[in-house]
DNA sequence: CATCTGACCTAGT
DNA sequence: AACTAGGCCAGAT
């Protein structure tokens, strides 16, 4: 504990990971953002890595990168892991891709579902 | 000890 | 509108 000793990355992703609520997801660059680091979207993915054996738990599941693909289901055990989270908490996934991504999206700088345009506009 | 990759994203050209 | 390059930190070889 020393002074100034400041929450570990991972710790502020782990939290923010952890607030995201089933059925919803979010991305790492997002993620990154909300962690205090705009550009360090790698480092979320990397701490997330080590999410295996965290308590409590953390909904790695929910993290899929920016055009919704489940980029880390390769690091899920099981057969389709993944996918069959997902699905459980009821987010759609199709081809290893999730479905109404930008509807299913999680802005905890909102709440809710807040879409804010900029990203894509047709 | 030095080098490269890694659950990626943003910005600039 | 698309592509390239850079960035971020740490672990692993």
């Amino acid at each position: 504990m020393a002074a100034g000793a400041q929450v570990g990355f991972a710790e502020t992703v782990f939290a923010v990971v952890r607030g995201i609520p089933a059925g919803r997801v979010a991305t790492y660059g997002d993620v990154a953002r909300w962690a205090g680091s705009p550009g360090a979207a790698r480092r979320v993915g990397w701490a997330l890595n080590r999410s295996g054996g965290v308590e409590p738990p953390v909904p790695a599941h929910r993290v899929v990168n920016r055009w919704g693909g489940l980029t880390g289901a390769v690091h899920f055990p099981g057969p389709g892991g993944m996918e069959a989270v997902l699905a459980a908490e009821g987010v759609e996934t199709e081809g290893g891709r999730v479905l109404h991504f930008a509807a299913v999206r999680f802005d905890p700088a909102s709440d809710i579902c807040t879409q804010r345009q900029g990203t894509k506009t047709t």
